[in-house]
DNA sequence: GTAGGGTTAG
């Protein structure tokens, strides 16, 4: 029978990543009434089939990061009294995840949701909460929904290693790691990865070794996470190790995805190898917008202002929709490359001509560029009249710049001017406090770390600011 | 149907 509930629903299974015949599936499920849910004839196999159909759409749309679409299509299902079942929540809370769903997350209410209708017992629906409390922080509540499962499965587990990587407990996920009854080559790959994120680049990579001494086979999300590390470490040995793996994956005769691929013209750019990372990026036959970005900072890093610009026009020739971190990265290149005019006209354009809406760290960036070209009042100013208070970040670029320009009276006002702006900052004392100690000003130091202590700052962090 | 991977000044 065309057309009928179950044979839309087919489609949808099976066609999930063609957008346009999804969008044709949905109006015609729409136009035939299947999304209301019917209770009146009293059949089972009728009152789940709008559920179904939902959980196919919500799948979808979450598929190809329509991710606000999965959540209307969440509401309009409780609206049509369709109830959501152990299927409906793993998308669900994976779409409430994802960044670009918008404020404020609904996922604790979909927690309350799933507990409502019975389906918190669902391993499926319990792992997916483990990772949603996890993205956002909230590591008790992780471990709350992981240590309520009678038998974690590897999966689950490898959920909760992964929470406690995200949440810099390291020690508890090694604990788990070496606890759980078995392992998968994802679980390995989530300490290597948990070590990187943490900046512990060197453990990334002992680990690595260790996964491959244990016969593991590394997939691509592996080789990706270890390219990571290696990049970031930049010694002779992660050098040479970031190499080998390139070479066995060459010799595999593996196609270079997006991942690998981005991963690797990362790993060129950041070890000084600007050929290798063109030879990369020329070979790549699909490329996402981070591949461009990983293009454009390598070429900027390494000194080609002016190309990572011209790559950035060939983007948007190409039609591709530049993202935040392609912005940060072009006005990167027009900073270090003194281009004060260009910079400013490109922040201009960002929100204006491609909806990216500046952060923070796109305001660190045309600080650092008008403070590097020395227009040290243009920027003091341009702190000033940012529509959120300055981070330790923009701060740190500006006196990045007065160090730049040396200990000009402007230097000091600016400095003045910032501590009183922001005299609880810990970020920005310890920036203040690093900087005087590094012009060897040691007296200032100790009497801004007493200006520290004197504010009340509670927490200094253990890290600089300037490197 | 649940887990892990790439890009972001100073």
């Amino acid at each position: 029978m065309p057309h009928s509930a179950e044979s839309l629903l087919q489609l949808l299974q099976r066609f999930p990543k063609h957008r346009n015949q999804v969008q044709q599936i949905h109006s015609l499920i729409i136009v035939k009434g299947y999304l209301v849910c019917e209770t009146t004839n009293g059949q089972s196999s009728s009152k789940w089939k709008s559920t179904l159909l939902y959980n196919a759409l919500i799948r979808a749309h979450l598929g190809f990061g329509q991710t606000r679409k999965s959540l209307l299509l969440f509401a309009q299902m409780l609206s049509h009294r369709a109830p959501p079942n152990g299927y409906t929540f793993p998308d669900l809370v994976k779409a409430a995840s994802s960044p670009s769903s918008g404020s404020p997350c609904p996922g604790k209410t979909f927690h309350a949701q799933a507990a409502k209708r019975g389906v918190l017992r669902d391993p499926f629906v319990r792992t997916s909460f483990v990772s949603f409390y996890a993205e956002y922080g909230e590591l008790g509540n992780a471990c709350k929904m992981f240590e309520e499962m009678s038998e974690p499965c590897v999966v689950a587990c490898n959920a909760m290693i992964d929470a406690f990587c995200k949440n810099g407990d390291m020690d508890s996920a090694l604990l788990l790691f070496e606890r759980m009854p078995e392992r998968d080559v994802v679980s390995w790959t989530s300490v290597v990865n948990g070590f990187r994120i943490n900046q512990r680049f060197s453990e990334a990579i002992q680990f690595f070794n260790k996964l491959m001494s244990c016969s593991v086979k590394p997939n691509e999300a592996t080789y990706v996470t270890l390219l990571s590390s290696c990049a970031s470490l930049n010694g002779w040995e992660a050098v040479y190790l970031g190499k080998q793996v390139h070479g066995y994956l060459v010799r595999s005769e593996i196609q270079l995805n997006v991942f690998i691929g981005t991963a690797l013209i990362d790993f060129y750019g950041k070890t000084g190898s600007l050929n290798a990372a063109i030879n990369v990026f020329g070979q790549m036959m699909v490329k996402e917008i981070c591949t461009w970005n990983a293009m454009i900072s390598a070429l900027s890093s390494t000194g080609q202002e002016k190309e990572a610009l011209d790559l950035f026009e060939r983007l948007k020739m190409e039609g591709m929709q530049p993202s935040e971190v392609t912005f940060v990265a072009v006005l990167t290149a027009c900073a270090r490359g003194r281009l004060v005019e260009y910079g400013l006209k490109l922040f201009r354009s960002m929100s204006l001509d491609f909806g990216v809406v500046p952060t923070m760290n796109h305001y660190g960036c045309i600080t650092d560029l008008l403070g590097r070209a020395g227009f040290l009042r243009e920027a003091t100013e341009f702190v000033k009249s940012m529509p959120f208070e300055p981070d330790a970040s923009v701060l740190g670029a500006l006196f990045g710049a007065c160090k730049i320009h040396g200990t000009t009276d402007l230097e000091n006002e600016v400095r003045k001017e910032l501590l009183e702006l922001q005299a609880q900052h810990s970020g920005l004392c310890v920036v203040l406090s690093n900087i005087n100690a590094d012009m060897k000003r040691w007296d200032h130091a100790a009497d801004f770390r007493k200006k520290i202590v004197n504010a009340g700052v509670q927490k200094i962090p253990a890290y600089s600011v300037i490197a």
